[in-house]
DNA sequence: CCCGTCCTTCGTCCGGCGGCGAAGTCAGGG
DNA sequence: CCCTGACTTCGCCGCCGGACGAAGGACGGG
C-alpha cells in the first residue's frame, strides 16, 4: 500500500465540500471554466483557483487554456471510477435512509462518459438478454449478433475497440446493479446524444452541480430503444 | 450521485492522517482494537477513541467489543474495495515517481480478505491458464477441472459459493492487472494460510501499520502451488 | 472488594486551511 | 492602444478540528 500520507493527501483533496462539487461537476466527462466550478462550488473565483490548483496539483483534474479560458476535466477514468466508487459507499454506508436521491438521478444519468441509473442498468440486461454481449475475461466481448444489431443502431464499433477496455461492468451506486462501461458504453452514449435519443443536457443553474448529469429519454429515443432491444427503457 | 456534502464527508472521513493509517491497517482484514490502532497511527488513546467514533458513526469501520477490548474492523467489503481503490489512485496519479513502495509489499500481501501482489496475480492467471475458472456474468465461475484441483488443493468449494460473489476481479494496485476476489480468493487464501503455505503475518511493529500486510512463501507453500498449478509463484 | 487495564468523556489549546478583497497578469476586441 | 473579462497571486482573517492531560466509567482478575 502507498505510504499512509499519500493515500490522505488524496483522500482529503476530495474531501472538501467545494472540491467535492468540483468533482462531482466534473464526473459527467464535460470540460469545464474555472468560473463554472467556482460557481457550482457556491465560492469565489480566488477560492475555486486555489482549490483546482490543488486538484490538478494532485493529479485529479487535467487542464487546458484555450485563449483566455482554462478548461478543467477529470484526470482520468481511474480518478472517475475512484469518485463512482466513494459516491456508492456514501448511499451503502451509514445509516440506513431512505432514498434522498433525486428520482431524475436514478432513471437516468451519465457516469462519466457512459449511460447510468435505471437507463444504463436496463441497457446492461438487454444487451446480455439479447446475446449481443458475452462474457470474456475481464468484461465483456460482442457477439455476432450484437455486432449486427450494433451497427444497425449506429454505434461505431471500431471506435469502441480503440478504448483500453471493449466492455466492462461499472457498478451502479444507485440501482446497486452493473451497467455498461468500456468503449462499447462511451460509444453507445456517444451515439444516443448523437441521434437525439435522449434529451440534451439541461443548462446548469448556479450552484447546482447535479444538473448537469441529468438525463431524459425523448419520446423518439425511447421508442427507438425499445423497438431495438425489446425492452421498456423509459420509466 | 448523493450530496456533495455527504460525498465530502465520506472523503473527508479518510482524508485525515491518523484516520488513514487505521483504515489501512484495517485492510487486511483482521479486527484490531483501539489501543493498538492508536499505536499504529502514533496517536493518544483519547484522540484515537474520538477517530474510531467518527468512523463507526460514518459506517466505514464496525466495533464489537468484547470483554475491555472492543474490536474494530471494516465494515464491509465495499468499504475495502473503496479503500483499495483509492490506493490504487495514489501509484498511478500524480507526477510519476519511481516505486517507492517496498518489495516485500508487492510480491504478496493481503488484500481484505484475499491474496494480492504478484502472488495474488499469478494465482489469477494460473487459474485462468489452467482452465480452473471461466468467464461468467459479472465475474468467474469454477470449471470441473477446477472443481477437482481446488478439491485437492483443500479449498473448501462450498464455503465459497456462500459469499455474495463466487469469484470476481479485483484491481491489483502495484501489478496493474487483477487479482482474484470473492468467496473463492477468501477460501483459497484461509487454506493456503491454515496449511501454512504462507509464512505467519509477521507480528506488527509499533506504528508501522504496513507490516501487517506482509507475506512470505514458505518453501513448503512454493513447491506445492508450484506442483499444483504449475507456474512459479515463488521469485 | 479493590486494583489494574482499557477505553471514553471533558476541557483546553493551537495549527492549518478555507474564505474573501484587492491587486496583478494575460488574452482578445473594438 | 486601452478596455474588458478570465484567471491568478497576495495578504489577511476566522474557525473548524485534531492534539493532549486529567478525570471518569466498564470490565476482569486476584
Amino acid at each position: 500500500m502507498p505510504t499512509p500520507t499519500a493515500f490522505a493527501g488524496l483522500a482529503a483533496l476530495m474531501g472538501d465540500p467545494a472540491r467535492a462539487a468540483m468533482l462531482q461537476a466534473l464526473l459527467s466527462g464535460e470540460a469545464l471554466t474555472a468560473g463554472e466550478l467556482a460557481r457550482i462550488a457556491g465560492i469565489g473565483a480566488p477560492t475555486a483557483s486555489a482549490h483546482l490548483a490543488r486538484l490538478v496539483e494532485g493529479g485529479l483534474v487535467a487542464v487546458h487554456p484555450q485563449g483566455r479560458h482554462r478548461y478543467h476535466r477529470l484526470a482520468s477514468e481511474e480518478v472517475a471510477a475512484a469518485i463512482e466508487m466513494l459516491g456508492g459507499l456514501t448511499v451503502s454506508v451509514g445509516p440506513p435512509r431512505r432514498w434522498p436521491h433525486g428520482e431524475e438521478f436514478r432513471a437516468a444519468r451519465l457516469c462519466y462518459d457512459h449511460l447510468a441509473g435505471r437507463l444504463g442498468v436496463a441497457l446492461h440486461a438487454a444487451l446480455v438478454g439479447q446475446g449481443w454481449i458475452a462474457p470474456a475475461a475481464g468484461g465483456w466481448s460482442s457477439t455476432a449478433v450484437g455486432e449486427a444489431g450494433l451497427g444497425r443502431l449506429g454505434v461505431d464499433l471500431s471506435a469502441a475497440r480503440t478504448a483500453r477496455r471493449f466492455a466492462c461492468d461499472c457498478m451502479d451506486w444507485s440501482e446497486r446493479r452493473a451497467h455498461l462501461a468500456g468503449g462499447l458504453g462511451r460509444e453507445i452514449a456517444a451515439c444516443c446524444l448523437r441521434q437525439h435519443w435522449l434529451a440534451r443536457l439541461p443548462p446548469a443553474r448556479e450552484g447546482d452541480a447535479l444538473a448537469r448529469r441529468r438525463l431524459r429519454l425523448t419520446p423518439e429515443g425511447a421508442r427507438r430503444l425499445d423497438a431495438a432491444l425489446g425492452v421498456r427503457l423509459a420509466a
